[in-house]
DNA sequence: CTGAAAGCGCTTACAG
DNA sequence: CTGAAAGCGCTTACAG
C-alpha cells in the first residue's frame, strides 16, 4: 500500500489481492453499470470494506471525462442574499454527487487567476454568481472552454446557460401588491443601473404600475444592493418628495437600509406612513424587527435547475445553452399597509 | 493533445515537443526550485505560453504528497457569523495557493458521507467549523487520518489543532464595558449550554463581574445562536426581572433578537432603558438600525492563523497540534448607554 | 464476465 | 543541467 504522510492508502491493487481478482474487477465493481458477476462483486466489496478502501477520486478523474468537481465563482459576500444562494447551491450539488470548489474573486486581487486555478483541477462546470463579479472575471469564465452556468446576469454570448429570476414578474407582483392596498405615490430603489436584474425589476414595476394608471413617482439606482445604499437612497428620495407612500427595493438589503433610514431619521412609521417592499426573501426578512413584505427569489428552485443543467452538460453530444427564468413569489409580511 | 469534451487539452508532451526538450524539462520549469538552465526554461515558457499550457493539477496531485485542496466542513448557514468567517477563510486560502472544497453537512442528511467524499479527493487538510456541526461529523473528521484544524470548539483529543477566540477575554471586555458605564443589573444570554464557547464567554463575563463586586443577575442558555432564540430569551428574561439594565449576548444574532424583542414588545429604549452587547461583529452590527456594541471575533486573524497551520502540517516531520486562542476586540457603537 | 496491457498527465529518482 | 524510465491509482478497450 502507498504510504502518504503517515497514512496508509489502500489502492485497487490491495483490494484485488485480498479478493483474489484482477484490478479491473475491483475497478468495475466500483463503476456503476460495469459488468461484474455477483460473486466477484461480493468478494471485492467485502475485501474493500475490510481494508477501508475508497477509490481515489483524483486518479479516477484522470482517466474519465469528468471530475465531479463544480467550481462556484463568486465575488464578495456583501449582501446576505449571496451566502443564502450559495448555501442552497452547495446543498444541491452534494445531493447530485458533485463537490463544490470555491473561487472567490477579490476586488483587490487578480480577477482571473483564481479561475484558472480552478480550471487546473479540470472542474466539470463553472457556476458563476455573475451579479457580483467584475466583467473580466465573467469573460474569463465564458472563454474557459468549460460549460458555464451564469446566475443573475445576462451576457452577450449565447454559449452559456443563463438562469435568472423572472424580474419582470417580480416587479409586477410588487406593483400589484402596493396598488391593491391603496398606495398612490410609489418609488423604486434599484441597485446598479447597468445590471440587468435591477433594470428588469424596475421595468416590471413601472409597466405594471402604468397598466393600473399609476405612474411611478420616483426611481433611483444606487449602484449596489447594499444596506448602506438603501439607507442613503431613502434619505435623499424622501427629502425630495415627502408624499411617497410606497417603495419597492430591488433587494432585501436595500429595503432594510430604507426601513432603518425612514424610521430612525425621518421619524416615519412603517407601514402606517410608508410601505416598503424588498426582493430576495433572505432569512432576515422574517425577523420581527423588519417583517419585510418581499418578492422571493426561490433559491432552491434555482439550485435545482442548476443541477439539472450540470447533468445536461455532463452527457456528451450536441449541446444548446438555455436562458431560463425562474418565477418569483410574493411573501406577505408587515411592511406594507393593508387596504 | 488530448481531446476532452471539445476542448483540446495541452499536455507536457505537447510543450516538450514544441520547445524541443524532454517532458522532464517541462515539468521542472513548472516546479519551483527544480534545476533548469535559463535557456531551456525560457524556451519551455514561451512554448507553454504559445500553447496555453497549464499543468493538470489532478495529475500533479497524483504524484505529489499534497493536492493543495483544503476541505472546509460546515453546518448550515444559520447565523450570519458563519458566512462571514467562511468568506475570510476562503480568501486567505486563495492567497496561500489553496483551493477550498466545500463540505456542508445537512442536519437531515448523512453526517459523514460528504466528508468521505472530500477525503476521496485527498484533501490536504480538513478545516472544520465545528461549532455548528453534529458530533458524528466532528468525530469522522478527527478519525480521518488527515490533519484537522478545528474552529470554535474544543475536542476531547489532542491530535488536532483547535483555534478559538479568547472567550474569557471577550466576557471580561463585555463586563468591563458595562460596569464602567454604570450598569448594575446584568444578564448573560448564551447559546448552547454544552458548547465550550458559550460557556467560556459566560464564565469570563461572570468572573470579571465578580471581580468588580457586581454579581450576575440572570443567565440563560437558549440552545443556539439564532436570532429567534435571542428574541425569546429576552422576552422571558425581562418578564422575570424588569430591572435588568444590561445584557451580554454570546453572539450578535442573539443580540439582534434581544434588541428587537425589547424594542417591539417591551417598549424599552436601547440604550436608555437597557444596554445590549453582542459578540462576533458581523457586518450587520454596524447597521444604524442596530448599532451594536460588540466583541469582535477577528475573522481575518483567525483565517491567517489557519493558513499558518496548514503550512505547518504540509511539511513532513514530527508534528504537534496546538490550541490557539485569538484575542478579541471591543467595538463600541450605540447599544450601550454611556456613563 | 474476466484479466493483461496500455494509457490518463504528471513527477521523481536515476544515470549521465 | 538533462533525458529515459518507472510510477502515482485508476479505467478502458481488447481478447478471451
Amino acid at each position: 500500500m502507498a504510504r502518504v504522510k503517515n497514512v496508509i492508502r489502500v489502492t485497487v491493487g490491495d483490494v484485488a489481492e485480498l479478493a483474489g481478482v484482477s484490478r479491473s474487477a475491483v475497478s468495475r465493481t466500483f463503476t456503476p453499470g460495469a459488468p461484474v458477476s455477483a460473486g466477484t462483486r461480493e468478494r471485492v466489496l467485502s475485501a474493500a470494506k475490510e481494508l477501508g478502501y475508497r477509490p481515489n477520486a483524483l486518479a479516477r478523474s484522470l482517466t474519465q471525462s469528468h471530475t465531479n468537481i463544480v467550481a462556484i465563482v463568486m465575488g464578495e459576500f456583501d449582501n446576505p442574499f449571496q451566502p443564502w444562494m450559495f448555501d442552497a447551491l452547495t446543498r444541491h450539488l452534494h445531493r447530485g454527487g458533485k463537490m463544490p470548489m470555491l473561487v472567490t474573486v477579490d476586488s483587490t486581487g487578480d480577477p482571473v487567476e483564481p479561475i484558472f486555478r480552478a480550471l487546473d483541477f479540470r472542474v466539470d462546470v463553472l457556476v458563476v454568481a455573475a451579479g457580483s463579479l467584475p466583467d473580466e472575471s465573467v469573460a474569463a469564465c465564458i472563454e474557459s472552454g468549460v460549460p458555464v452556468i451564469m446566475l443573475g446576469r445576462s451576457v452577450e454570448t449565447d454559449i452559456v446557460d443563463v438562469v435568472l429570476s423572472d424580474n419582470h414578474m417580480a416587479g409586477a407582483q410588487a406593483a400589484t401588491t402596493l396598488i391593491n392596498s391603496g398606495h398612490q405615490r410609489l418609488a423604486y430603489v434599484g441597485g446598479s443601473e447597468n445590471r440587468l436584474a435591477s433594470k428588469e425589476r424596475g421595468e416590471g414595476f413601472v409597466q405594471a404600475l402604468n397598466g393600473m394608471d399609476c405612474p411611478l413617482s420616483q426611481m433611483v439606482f444606487c449602484g449596489s444592493y447594499s444596506y448602506q445604499s438603501g439607507y442613503e437612497a431613502a434619505l435623499s428620495m424622501l427629502t425630495l418628495d415627502k408624499k411617497i407612500d410606497g417603495i419597492f427595493c430591488a433587494s432585501d438589503s436595500l429595503a432594510f437600509g430604507v426601513m432603518d433610514a425612514v424610521r430612525d431619521h425621518l421619524g416615519l412609521k412603517i407601514p402606517q406612513d410608508l410601505s416598503v417592499m424588498g426582493m430576495d426573501d433572505v432569512p432576515m426578512s422574517a425577523w420581527p424587527g423588519y417583517g419585510l413584505t418581499t418578492i422571493r427569489q426561490p433559491v432552491n428552485k434555482i439550485a435545482e435547475f442548476v443541477l439539472e443543467r450540470i447533468d445536461y452538460w455532463s452527457v456528451p453530444g450536441e449541446k444548446k445553452p438555455v436562458l431560463q427564468r425562474i418565477p418569483t413569489e410574493l411573501i406577505v409580511r408587515n411592511s406594507v399597509r393593508l387596504g
